[in-house]
DNA sequence: AGTTGATTCATACTTTTGGGTGAGGGATTG
DNA sequence: CAATCCCTCACCCAAAAGTATGAATCAACT
């Protein structure tokens, strides 16, 4: 911007003593303007971008669907356990419950989620955005 | 900018019947001229981030993945239709072979893929980006 | 012509997963 | 305090998935 002004007076200088139209300087104006306006427009936009790039590759829990599903916290985790490819066993000794138990979970899941085996509740939930 | 120019003919007209100073003037040329800059910057970048987002959205298969592994076409096809949540009955009823072959193929993919279950194999062939 | 790899299928067996049902304890709420 | 929901666990049975091995066919390459 200072540099824009510092041009403008330069202008300003040829034009009181080399006689340029006031179209001319005008016009120079404007196009030194308008190009100034690009830059920091186009800036604008970057920083906005970045912003909403960092929102996009993060993943944000759908609230809604969660609560229409009716799906648990304890059975997101095993969800989300399942997506990852742990066997019902392997989800039972990291969450420190019985096979059983997991068995439930993942029954209910897989009611709530209208899905008949495990493969497609994992899908259905990406789709909901229940699991990134 | 048919539209600017036209203020500007209207402030030129002001500037010589009521006596505003230079100074003035140039401020609002410059000002004016300067957001119709960053309007078309803040376009400029729209249109440019649209076509990014196309681009972004579209799977991209990675072959060189694919001789990596050794995966062979059928399999990869096993593999898609797994990922969406079909049982080995379900993929041999729409691939026209047996269930048995469908499960030399899952057997053949869990080894490349270094899988113990299906639900492993789709989160690693993911990642691999084998599919989308 | 022989080798190799992909595709197909089979049989037999084990493991995992899923379905159905019941039930006890804990937290919350009307 | 009764009702409800969540979490936990158990048992049984059926279905699906996974493992191991062998084998036939076919196309492509040497």
């Amino acid at each position: 911007m200072a540099v824009a002004i510092l041009l403008l007076k330069m202008i300003e200088f040829q034009f009181y003593f080399q006689k340029l139209s006031a179209e001319v300087y005008i016009g120079i104006i404007g196009v030194l303007f308008t190009l100034v306006g690009i830059w920091a427009g186009q800036r604008i936009a970057r920083k906005r971008k970045m912003q909403q790039g960092i929102q996009q590759g993060e993943f944000k829990l759908d609230e809604e669907a969660l609560l229409r599903t009716g799906i648990s916290k304890r059975e997101i985790e095993v969800l989300e356990w399942m997506a990852r490819g742990l066997s019902n066993q392997e989800i039972a000794d990291t969450l420190f419950v019985s096979l059983n138990t997991v068995k439930t979970h993942t029954a209910s899941l897989f009611l709530k989620l209208d899905a008949k085996r495990r493969t497609q509740a994992i899908q259905r939930a990406k789709d909901l955005r229940l699991i990134p």
